[in-house]
DNA sequence: GTATGATTCATACGAACGTTTGAACGGTCT
DNA sequence: AGACCGTTCAAACGTTCGTATGAATCATAC
């Protein structure tokens, strides 16, 4: 193997995101990150200033690639068909499919950046929340817009919330996709079967009537025993 | 104020949950946990062994009844109407209800404890990671039974894919009931809106058509730049 | 009253953590 | 050669953590 010069930083990057998402952030030590990279203790906190800092720069060197292509796809879309409404399928087709992209980029790398995220979103209390929320912040808007667009019926609360159901979806999938064989693509790892199964999930769940409202007048007449609604 | 008397055990539980479930589990101490039960900090390990015993106990507290409401509600659907399948979205109910329910209880604490169990499903290097896939394992597999009856169509790898999506849907809006308002049931704190909401988006996400393998066909004489499917 | 067993208490231990320090190293200029 | 600057190094600091210990306290039964 050709051993390519690579620099401290991008080493511990590399080793930060990895031991990040196999071990946790919180169960993973500096002594853990410089070990695997080959580093001394001391470097993380000379080319970061502090592990919060090391977190922060392995979350954005790959957050912001990825939105860039949602947003690059979501406009691409909407540009070649200006004279008509972007299909549903094709903007969840836009925002989720970054992510998936980027898994399978340099390794497992990708997918090991995943989980990163995935664990960041189950944590709101991390320190990197805010940068989080900040980064996401335009991508979110963008595609809420998009969706309100595509979808007059619904509203906005509403779609908000089933933007919130599909995050869910996908970040529950690339934290368990380690675990659980199925959930990841069983044939060829670099299928994209799993984004195909969740776009389509994603895109029934978004065009769901939003006429849960009667269901519930449905429930209130229901006996002491829980009682499940009847269409 | 009544002062209610609680043991220590008691108290120790419900200053665990509440500090497990806003500050994440390894951010609390139990030194933390000790201090809001007004208790001794060598009481955890009396009571409970370890703080990961501690920990599992929370945990088993209040996931077994939930789990049990669950089979429950799915037992009776499917003895009332032993003529006919049981309908999609009572399944749907009978899974995501209970959660919703143990949610109300006794004021904030359900609550709380659903952040728990939601963090727990984003960090499977939890230890108590096994004992979570072991007594969930029993309504797993009833539940995937009832959603392959209802949707015969769909293959057995795909319900599970799906039924992993509603749990990532699931989980992540309990993360993040605390941080977005809009996710929470805006007028009333009990109103079920958010699980109505939920069920109509699992319910059309379990129901989609499974002709997802067709858009991979049509994605693959896509153009260079990143192209979005068009149906 | 006193013995007994369960609980609570203050305190300490050893380990692991993030961070800091100051010297040593390795290039690149004049 | 010597000065300069970015980088690496071993070692240590102070803190916090989970856990352990032994005495003190309490409730109950004789």
């Amino acid at each position: 193997m050709t051993t390519t010069t690579t620099t401290t930083k991008d080493r511990l990057l590399d080793a930060a995101e990895q031991l990040f998402g196999d071990k946790g952030i919180t169960a993973t030590s500096l002594r853990d990150v410089t070990a695997l990279a080959n580093a001394n203790l001391a470097s993380v906190n000379y080319h970061f200033g502090s592990k919060d800092s090391l977190l922060a720069a392995v979350f954005e060197r790959r957050f912001q690639p990825m939105n860039d292509r949602r947003l690059q796809m979501l406009s691409e879309l909407e540009a070649e068909g200006s004279d008509h409404p972007v299909q549903l399928e094709q903007i969840l087709w836009a925002w989720l499919e970054p992510p998936f992209h980027m898994r399978h980029q340099s390794g497992d790398a990708g997918e090991r950046y995943m989980r990163v995220v995935s664990r960041v979103y189950a944590d709101p209390n991390h320190s990197i929340h805010e940068l989080f929320m900040q980064q996401f912040e335009t991508v979110r808007d963008r595609f809420h817009d998009a969706f309100a667009r595509a979808l007059p019926t619904v509203s906005s609360y509403e779609i908000t919330r089933r933007m919130h159901y599909c995050i869910g979806s996908l970040a529950h999938t690339f934290c368990w996709c380690q675990q659980i064989p199925s959930l990841c693509s069983t044939a060829e790892p670099q299928s994209d079967e799993v984004l195909h199964s969740l776009v389509a999930f994603a895109t029934a769940g978004m065009r769901a009537p939003a006429d849960f409202e009667l269901v519930s007048e449905l429930l209130d007449s229901g006996a002491a025993t829980p009682q499940a609604p009847s269409r």
